[in-house]
DNA sequence: CCGAAAAGGTGATTTATATCAGGTTTAACC
DNA sequence: GGTTAAACCTGATATAAATCACCTTTTCGG
């Protein structure tokens, strides 16, 4: 039996890409691509990469999801964005030219696919259209992160946890919502403690469910109109 | 006399361009920005654009400031970027192809130059250095609104106001930090009553003195140490 | 230069949320 | 399958910061 770990994923074949900023590939660039990059299988709570280290590449995620989270002074995580199938992870420090500011780990077992800098830039040089849509991506994730900093800096707790499950219900398609209450205070910037009696509240007013930690919305509209707007 | 809000500021002559993403930028270059741009003198407190409304091309900003901010729910303004002489304002939104959602106003006196869409996305179609020099602002950009959202999720009020001062302290180079206290608390992320008390702290503290409005840094490192580090 | 409006400031009060200090359940590993 | 650690949860308490109500100073248009 192959070694998990490096069985080769054809991009071809992976339908996580129809969603991804590759999805315009034809082809001869499926092929470019297929041969530089490399293919391995993480477990749960492994690192893509850290903070403050040198940016080797991009990662593209088959399946599975990945935390993007940054670090206050005393340590604690704020999580920045949360990865789905199709996305690519770590393009932004390609063109900075600066080391990480923020880490990345899977946040359940998850196939992720490299390509190294220097192919990830040339494709992104010889493609006109990869090109513009990596544009439009940095350019619209500015703005949502704009967003963020308002709702953080004026949205309470409360209404940040449920605006961000509504989020997350997004995110976990066809499946609950499976985070830690760590994670998802560090989501919603908040103490675990807070976000545990945050959720409770929720469950007495039938905005939610949970089964064991895994968290099911009932009322998406009621949850919609305690975050605010 | 000239009506002074129509005067042509050749880029040639511009001090500012130095420090702008057109530094780059050959005399044939220049010639066409020349003539594709518009000059416009506004007054403090003029609006550039409004959140929602269409991307019609970016601002230059030759002399002045210019406030980038959204609005939370009930209104209250949260001042995401200051911007100064040399930055190009509102060039996001041309890649994005959504409407604005930032607003941008002056906070003094400035002139600020106009290309149209087409024009500037020509020029960053033909010209690559531009290019990965926009490519490079949006993901610099993007890491520091990262940190900014974990700043607003975990410092206390006391620490971003000391972490704005110096922020501030940078960007009103050669002069004192002139800025409304309502401004300034919509930067920090705070109420005004808030940020008025906290400046009386850091003033009976010898951090910084107040010159009527105008805010002077007296202990830029003390700031530092407050902010936390 | 005057009057109105905006900006700046102070005090008292309330409250959301962090923090500390446990206790219990769930998961993981030898 | 039992032991240990990690995750989850609850209660009590402290406090940073928002809010409300008001007064004072500065700014600016006429």
């Amino acid at each position: 039996m192959l070694d998990k770990s490096y069985r080769h994923i054809g991009c071809e074949n992976c339908k996580s890409r129809n969603n991804s900023l590759f999805a315009s590939f034809c082809d001869s660039d499926v092929d470019i691509m297929n041969s530089a990059k490399t293919c391995a299988f993480y477990k749960k709570n492994q690192p893509l990469f850290l903070e403050r280290s040198a940016p080797r590449g991009v990662y593209c995620i088959n399946e599975g999801k990945v935390k993007i989270f940054g670090r206050g002074e005393e340590g604690k995580e704020q999580i920045i964005h949360l990865a789905v199938a199709g996305e690519i992870v770590g393009f932004r420090a390609m063109f900075s030219g600066e080391p990480y500011t923020v880490s990345a780990t899977t946040l359940e077992d998850s196939n992720i696919c490299f390509i190294n800098k220097a192919d990830f830039l040339d494709m992104v040089d010889t493609n006109p259209s990869l090109r513009n849509g990596i544009m439009k991506e940095l350019s619209i994730e500015l703005a949502e992160r704009a967003t963020f900093v308002t709702n953080m800096a004026q949205k309470s707790v409360r209404e940040r946890l449920a605006s961000s499950l509504v989020i997350l219900n997004d995110i976990y398609t066809n499946e609950l919502i499976n985070l830690s209450r760590e994670d998802l205070a560090n989501f919603v910037g908040t103490a675990t403690e807070t976000l545990i009696r945050l959720l409770k509240d929720f469950k007495d007013e039938e905005l939610i469910k949970t089964h064991a930690r895994k968290i099911e919305i009932l009322n998406k509209d009621g949850l919609l109109k305690v975050a605010g707007g």
